[in-house]
DNA sequence: AACTAATTGGACCCAAATATCCACTTGACG
DNA sequence: CGTCAAGTGGATATTTGGGTCCAATTAGTT
């Protein structure tokens, strides 16, 4: 559904988000995600980039959240790392078909929406306050591992 | 969204059903679908041990389809060639989770079920069938090409 | 100023998906 | 029964995403 780069994007930004504003090291992130670590440090980087994190060199330094978590929601993460790609002109490139869509496509694209609208839909937030048996990736309450 | 294999699945499927019962040779469906005919003869294979599509050998062969289109699911076709992952246990391996997501997993995988009843409510006569400026793959009808 | 913790960026490697090619078999038809 | 159209299956590229490694840079601390 969505790839390995954009499912470490999210538990790395979860990571972040429960350290509730202090800035978390890579090697801690890598440790409470179980990413590894040097790809982690790509992701990271990406995710610099596209503005959702911020991070400080040096001693003392890591990653912390750009923005509060109630207004950075699944679809901003996903999209910075490995966008929903939606279909909008026919990918056999016949142009006779203009800016319409085959039944065939106009399906495939309306799950692409479907997901895109269920992403955008959910803040980090809402990850972390939803009430269940654990707390995302496990890091307190209780679940003990 | 969907691998391209699995797209390529889709068109070619699609394509055999437009000869409405008649076998349809490989290069013919490579044509109207657009896919590398190498490339497309491993689908192809792949369709037939899923059961989707019969072959024939030998002068007069080709590729039918084993049920009618109304009995045959978007779903079935993607299933046949690159199945939807849904997310079942903790990827993270902690196994204190047991059986129960964490609620960013919980939300991915909504996302998988989602697009999963989509696709499993689009039989391939919908999208024959489907009203609309062009005809899947745009083989025949007011698209001309 | 020296030392150390930390991110940054580049080069490289590996495996899986995608794609190509070809020798072989099957089967219809004359 | 020979020939040719057509699927079958194996060997082999090619591409891409995921992943590793390391030297360089930045910045806090003593």
């Amino acid at each position: 559904m969505i790839s390995p780069t954009a499912e470490y994007a999210l538990r790395a930004i979860v990571a972040i988000a429960q350290a509730e504003g202090d800035a978390v090291v890579t090697s801690t992130i890598a440790e409470i995600t179980k990413v590894p670590p040097g790809y982690l440090s790509k992701v990271l980087q990406t995710l610099r980039r596209a503005g959702l994190v911020d991070s400080k060199r040096g001693l003392g330094g890591g990653f912390t959240l750009t923005r509060p978590t109630d207004q950075m929601t699944v679809l901003d993460v996903v999209g910075a790392v490995d966008p929903i790609k939606r279909i909008e002109t026919c990918p056999l490139r016949l142009d006779s078909h203009g800016r319409e869509l085959c039944p065939l496509h106009r399906r495939l694209d309306q799950a692409s929406e479907l997901v895109e609208q269920s992403f955008a839909a959910t803040t980090i937030a809402d990850l972390l306050t939803e009430p269940g048996p654990s707390t995302p990736l496990c890091k307190s309450g209780p679940c003990a591992h």
